[in-house]
DNA sequence: TTAGTTATAGTGAGCAATCGCTCACGGAAT
DNA sequence: ATTCCGTGAGCGATTGCTCACTATAACTAA
């Protein structure tokens, strides 16, 4: 079911060149997109021939998805080790943001990629993309905000899978703020320059904004002392 | 100080050429990108020359930059139109999100060329682009939130800044999530297909989360996570 | 009026450069 | 003998942009 990007002489490739290959299409992609990217520089960089790489991926598409793929799970890997406890939703949350913080730094390039999904316009890729790369954290954070409700942990009169696109909503966008060009310029012009020196200012006031949301039940439902 | 795009002979232009030639840009730009639109075809679809276009900008970007402000100014009509009262936050929230709701048809091309700008990552354009774009939402916004919690329409434990920006990512990002391609799909994962068909589910929960966000503020002034 | 000058509007064939991709080939392993 | 790994020069197609050209209009001088 699950589409597979690259032909078969990949998995048959030698591991130093599935690195090569897969570290200089990450590279390249993440910093140029996929229309500017230069597969003979690529490969130059890989350190192998056009013709190989074209023995692994019947187009340049294939390629970059492949790198995509890899760049998500290396994502997944890095933010999700961070938050695999049972801690409430806020802990989470904190994990998280705190975790996007760091990944801003060298693996930023994986972030980067991620965003260059983003624009894929074309719907049926774009789907495809959107259920390998969103799938995860759509079923989790739903699951999770479920349970929770189920706790007592947060307001019971919300709506699961609404309330958790919100709270992806506002942790992707995050990723993006702190590491691609546009969304970086756009969080200083609310915040300030000083905003990328002060992760705590950041950290405190999404867990504020996002406890409330999460916790406040409307008056006439009642919900009080806590 | 807010730098053009356009030589002086675009200033000259008829009404007629003018009006195609954006018209001709946005469409192809928008649904295309800046990369894969192609000069030669959007002239022929204005109905003018390359040659023509060459003595309105100097280079294929800056046409596009060009069509971005057009359409940005198009796009800030419609959506502020809405908000111009002084109504209470919720309430501007509420017109907000049904005036995004309502410009994911016809109008979906605006919003397309917004996000394609999301896509720009050369710093320098970057940042100005940000500056034009985001700039009036940055200071309306903050400007509002910072008026209504000395009112004490809105708690008063809250960085007005980062509020701000909070309430803009969710924003923008509904936008884009009834627009572009891949948003789309996300929000389909997250709510199920149907989500387009019911646009009151989508309101009442926005408002319920941002609500809670804006308006409760905590008992004590506790720090969450370890 | 008329002829000459200048400036700008508008054209579009085609140049020059880029780049995705091919394919004929050599080498190695089985 | 067959199969696969690996090469890289270069083909073919695309495309941003140029430039030599015509058309038109305004102004000037005789």
């Amino acid at each position: 079911m699950d589409k597979v990007y690259h032909k078969e002489a990949f998995d048959r490739a030698s591991e130093k060149y599935r690195i090569a290959v897969l570290t200089a299409g990450i590279n390249e992609f993440s910093e140029l997109g996929l229309e500017k990217a230069n597969i003979n520089v690529i490969a130059k960089k890989a350190g192998v021939s056009v013709g190989l790489l074209y023995k692994y991926f019947d187009t340049k598409e294939d390629y970059f998805f492949t790198c995509v793929e890899e760049a998500m799970r290396t994502l997944e890997d890095i933010i999700e080790g961070v938050v695999n406890s049972n801690d409430k939703i806020l802990v989470r949350a904190e994990k998280l943001i705190r975790a996007i913080q760091a990944t801003s730094g060298a693996d930023s390039k994986y972030v980067k990629l991620y965003n260059e999904i983003t624009k894929v316009s074309e719907i049926e890729g774009a789907a495809e993309l959107a259920k390998k790369v969103e799938g995860i954290s759509a079923t989790t954070y739903n699951e999770f905000i479920l349970a929770a409700q189920k706790n007592g942990d947060i307001r019971s009169d919300c709506d699961c899978a609404m309330f958790a696109f919100f709270f992806d909503t506002l942790l992707m966008t995050l990723q993006f703020s702190y590491t691609c060009d546009y969304y970086r310029e756009r969080l200083k012009l609310f915040c300030g320059e000083d905003i990328f020196d002060n992760d705590e200012r950041m950290v405190s006031e999404l867990l504020k904004f996002l406890e409330a949301a999460f916790t406040f039940e409307h008056a006439d439902v009642k919900k009080f002392g806590k």
